[in-house]
DNA sequence: TAGATTGTTAATCGATTAACAATC
DNA sequence: TAGATTGTTAATCGATTAACAATC
């Protein structure tokens, strides 16, 4: 598929730079350099035409880069010309807010499913998503098409719950969960626990502040 | 200082390795090896080794290291041995799930401020934290000794709400916005966005599910 | 003592940057 | 045409890994 070689590391960019083209496309701009999109992000222009040339060449020579054309190309490198259906698994005080969060929705991912254990949360309804319980999560994740997962579940189950996610065929999960998931090759994850950033923050600061 | 020399790289997986020997500690363990905490968090042995050599040699030849000892090393290594007063800015719908998230004091952060410039908001309270008003920041930054904020404001106005936290004095920033944000040298940022991170996670799945 | 594992150095690997011919 | 900027190659930089003496 050609996909194994590219390093995940220019993978992260690539949405980056979608972000900044989409903002340059509402100030109404027509073409950008590297140059200028580098200054935007904090990337430097070589590493962006780099990055690029991993799948084409999007520019022209002498003017840059059309940003129309390159968000296109952009998306469809990334998939996003579609809607995503997604599953939040665990509807804690975490989950619940993400539930409740509408930035998913406008940008092209759906919430379609939410799950929990909690005999007291299955059958509540929350931003229009009804709780199902996690014992139909096989049949739900089948009926529903859904290949991407956001984990919400307390760290002590994490693991129990990802290996059946898997094994239903989950394909990417979002962790929010304190520790690192063993997943099978071809299973991808992204950690995004707010703590364990912050904890990586206060690296910098300044002790007994 | 001898701090600028370390990778940030290195310090970002110091709260990994933190949360593998918590979990090690739970379990009565008293000693780890290299190699068994690598294999936890999914790092080379030789990489926990050389990362730890950077602050000091914490393990015992034949045996390994103490876990309750590299525990605390590493707390006093990320400054983690006090609360951390924190600030959300917006309180929109991420910004209110954030403050009803119970995870971060129990981790040492506290939130102990939120604000926004919505007037129906200002004055009312979420989990204890009355809103308060924007154009206090700079007065209730300094009165409560904040560094650190948890940015949940539009992309649109994410650039000019950072200028104003950098002038009164924040130094971290965790960033739910999407867009990459300007500071000054000296001010750290980390970027969150979860939408940011399931358009990464995209670029792996099959499209047309 | 024998076995195990650290801390550290040198070798390797991979990512970033600099440079420039091609060309719009 | 002259000026600007891409795409790509080679050089540089930095991070990871392998190896092993030191030593518990």
């Amino acid at each position: 598929m050609g996909k194994q070689e590219i390093p995940d590391i220019v993978i992260q960019r690539l949405p980056v730079y979608l972000q900044a083209l989409n903002q340059l496309l509402r100030e109404g701009r027509g073409v950008v350099s590297s140059a200028e999109l580098g200054h935007i992000v904090d990337v430097s222009a070589a590493q962006i035409r780099k990055d690029l040339s991993f799948f084409g060449g999007f520019g022209k020579q002498g003017s840059g880069y059309n940003v129309i054309s390159l968000i296109h190309n952009l998306r469809a490198i990334l998939n996003l010309n579609q809607i995503w259906p997604v599953v939040i698994v665990g509807v804690g005080n975490l989950g619940q807010a993400l539930l409740k969060y509408q930035g998913f929705s406008r940008k092209g991912f759906e919430i379609v499913l939410a799950c929990d254990n909690n005999p007291e949360l299955i059958g509540t309804s929350i931003s229009g998503i009804e709780i199902s319980d996690v014992r139909n999560l096989a049949a739900d994740i089948q009926r529903l098409n859904i290949q991407m997962a956001i984990l919400t579940v307390p760290a002590g189950c994490a693991q129990t719950v990802t290996d059946l996610l898997v094994n239903y065929g989950i394909k990417a999960i979002l962790n929010y969960a304190p520790l690192v998931l063993k997943v099978p090759e071809g299973v991808h994850v992204i950690n995004i626990d707010p703590v364990v950033k912050l904890q990586t923050l206060t690296y910098y600061l300044n002790a007994e502040d």
